[in-house]
DNA sequence: AATGAATGAGAATTCATTCAT
DNA sequence: GATGAATGAATTCTCATTCAT
C-alpha cells in the first residue's frame, strides 16, 4: 500500500491507540508488551513504531486522550459565561453525570486506564504534564465558578474556592478508583451522597442546570 | 550454622521492606529492580529471597504495611463504642489530621507509594485483596458512625451512609493523589474546604472530637 | 507501462549509487539504512530494489565503482608500452598525484568509503573479489614497470619487483587511512617523504614523467 | 558463586574479550551478535553485560588491546635513549619483525581484527580515539628517531621526519591489509622490498639493531 | 547464613525486504 | 513504473531468580 490518505493514517493511529488502551486497561502499562498491542490491533509490531516513537509515547498519547475526553464530559470545553448561576449548574450536572457514568461497564474499563495514568504520572514526566493539565484546567474553571457563586451568595463565602474545587475533583478521583477496584460497587449510593452534599451546600444547586 | 533469632529475622524483614518502600516510592514498582533494593538495604539480592518469595510478595507486603498504618492514623484500630458522638468526632479529627499530614514531606513520600499500590491493586490480585481490605475496614467503621449519627439526628438522614463513607474516603484518596502530583500544593486550602463541608453538614462536627 | 530508456535506467542507477556512497561515507555500511539511501536519493525504498537485488549488491557496486576510479586516476587503464621509462614515470606521477589529491576534501570523503570497502572485503566474498581485482590489476602493472626499470638499470635489481609494487600500494592505502582518520593531517609532508624515497631509489625518477 | 577474586574477574573479562576477538575477526563487528560471543566464550549473554556496558564498549576494549600489543611489538614501550643509532636500529628491527610476523596465521587473524578497527575508527568516536592514540604514539617516537638519525647524518636531511614516520606506518598498515585479504600472499617478497628500501635509505640501517 | 556471579527468558526496537495499490 | 505501508525476523539489553561457594 503506497501513499495512503491522511485520513487513513489518523484512523490507523486511533486503532493502535484503542488497542493499546484495551491492553493497558486489561494488564497495565508495564505488563503490556508491544506484541500484545500488535496482536490486539491485528497489526505488526513494526508498524506501531511508525506511529509512535516508543512505548512511552503511546502511554502519553493515551493519557492525553483520556483527559481530553474527561474534560469534554464535564462540558468544560466551552464554559460560556461562567459567572451565571447556570454555568455552575451545567458543570455540576456534568459532574454528577460523570459520577453516574461510572456505573457503565465501558466507563469502568476507561477508569482502569485512568488510575494507571495517575500512578504513571508520578514517575513519567510527560505523563505528569498531561495529567496535571488534564486536572488543572477543570480545576481552574470550577474555582472560577465557585468564586462567582460565592459572590452571588449561592455558596458559603468562607470556603476557599480553590480548595473546594480540589475536593470536588478528589471526590471524582477517589470514587473512580473505588469503582475500578470493585465492579459490584453501588454507584447510586455515592451519587446520592454527593448530590446530597451539594444540596446541603446550596439548596437547589443541582437542579439549576439540569 | 547459627540460627538467628526470630527478633533478628523480623528486623531484617522490616529493613528490607523499608528499603523497598524507598525504592518503590522513588521509581515505581516496575522500574525498581531487586538490585536496587539490595543496594538500598545494604544486603545481597540473594538474601532478599530468603525473606520474600519474589518481587510481587514484596509489593504485597508493602501494600499491607501501607494500609495498616493508614488505618492506625485514623484511630480505627480501637474504635471503642462507635455509637457515641465522640466516636464520630474522634474519627473525624483523625481524618482531618490525615489530610493535614499531607503537608509533611515524609508523608508525601508515603503517598507516592500509596498511589502506586492503588494502581497495582487493579492488576495484582493479592494487592487488590490487601487494598480492598485496607479501605473496606475504615469504610465499614465510618458507615457505622454515620448511621449512628443519623439516628442521633447529627447528620441528615437522607444521605446514604455507605455512600457518604465512600465519599469521605474518596476525598482523601483524591487529595492524596493531587498532593503526590504537586509538592507545592496548598494543603491548608483543601483542609479548610473539607472542614467547612463537614461543618455545613453538622455544625460543631469537627470540634466535638478534637 | 512506458518502458524507460536504457539511458534513464543507467542514470537512475548512478544516482542511487551516488546517494548510497554519500550515506556510506557518512555513516558506514552497517549504520546506513535503505531508508537513508532512499531519502538521500529522493527515491522510494521500493524503487531501489528494482536496481539492486539487495543492500549487499549496492555495497559491491560501490566497491566496484570505487576501484574503477582509483585505477583510472593511476592512468593504468591504458598503460601504453609499459617497458619505456616514460610509462614508469607516468604511473609514478599519477601515484604522487593520487597522494596529493588526499588533501582535497572531496577525495577525503571518497577515502572514507574506501577504508570501509577494505574492511568489508574481509567478510563479504563479492566485495573481496572486487577489492582484490581493484588492487591486483594496478599491482600487476606496477610490477611489470618495476621489472622493466630493473632491466634498464633504473631500479636496484635486488628488490623483489612484486614486493615493491605491494609496498607502493601499501603506502597509498596506509596514508589514505591516516588521512581518513585525521582531516587536519599535513598532506605535503608525506607527499614529500614519498617523493624523497622515490628519488633516493632512482634519482630523476619522479621528474621523468611529469 | 559469590564474591570472587579480582583475579577471576580479570580472567573472565579477558576470556570474554578473547572470545569476542575471535568472533569479530571471523565475522566482523556488525555481523557478530552478543549471542555469538556468548556461545564462543561458553558464558551467558547476560554475564557479558556485567563486564561491558554494551557491544560498543567491547569493540573499544578490543581496539585498545589491539593497539597495545602492536606498540609492544614495536618495542616502543621503553624506547630508552632514542637519540642513539641503536634506538633506531632496535625499532627498525621490531618493525621488520612486525612485517615478518604477518606470515604467521595467528597474526593474520589478528590483522583481520585490526583492519576492522581501522574502519570502525572512522565512525565510532571512541574507537577513533583509541586508534589514533595507538598510531600517534609510535609515530611520535619514530619521528624522533628519524630526526636524530638525520642530525647524525644517517638519514637524508631533506626528508620530512614526520612524513617519513607516517610512510613507515602506512607501509605496515597497507601490507597488513593486503595480507588480510590474501592468506597466500608472499610475505618474504614485501619484507625484502621494505628491507631493501631501508638499506637504500641508510646502508647498514637494518643490521645495526639486530 | 550470606553472597553476588551466573543464567536465560523476555522485552523493546530496528530494518531489510515485499507487495498491494 | 513507483510508492511507502506493512511485515516479522533478528538483535540488543535487562532483570528476576537461582545456586555454588
Amino acid at each position: 500500500m503506497p501513499k495512503v490518505s491522511e485520513e487513513h493514517l489518523r484512523t490507523r493511529r486511533a486503532e493502535i491507540l484503542a488497542a493499546a488502551a484495551r491492553c493497558f486497561a486489561r494488564a497495565g502499562f508495564h505488563r503490556t508488551t508491544i506484541q500484545d498491542i500488535a496482536k490486539e490491533s491485528g497489526l505488526s509490531a513494526g508498524l506501531i513504531y511508525r506511529y509512535f516513537a516508543d512505548k512511552d509515547a503511546m502511554v502519553v498519547a493515551i493519557a492525553d486522550q483520556w483527559h481530553d475526553r474527561q474534560t469534554r464530559q464535564l462540558h468544560l470545553d466551552d464554559p460560556g459565561d461562567d459567572r451565571t448561576p447556570n454555568a455552575l449548574g451545567r458543570v455540576a450536572a456534568g459532574y454528577l453525570d460523570l459520577l453516574r457514568s461510572l456505573a457503565d461497564p465501558a466507563e469502568r474499563e476507561r477508569v482502569q486506564l485512568g488510575v494507571q495514568i495517575w500512578a504513571e504520572a508520578l514517575r513519567a514526566p510527560e505523563v505528569h504534564t498531561v495529567a496535571r493539565q488534564g486536572v488543572d484546567l477543570p480545576r481552574g474553571v470550577i474555582t472560577g465558578l465557585v468564586h462567582a457563586a460565592q459572590e452571588r451568595g449561592d455558596l458559603p463565602p468562607a470556603l476557599p474556592a480553590d480548595g473546594l474545587a480540589r475536593v470536588f475533583i478528589a471526590v471524582y478521583q477517589g470514587l473512580a478508583l473505588q469503582t475500578a477496584w470493585d465492579p459490584e460497587l453501588d454507584n447510586a449510593a455515592f451519587v446520592d451522597a454527593v448530590r446530597g452534599l451539594l444540596e446541603t451546600l446550596t439548596p437547589g444547586f443541582t437542579e439549576s442546570g439540569t
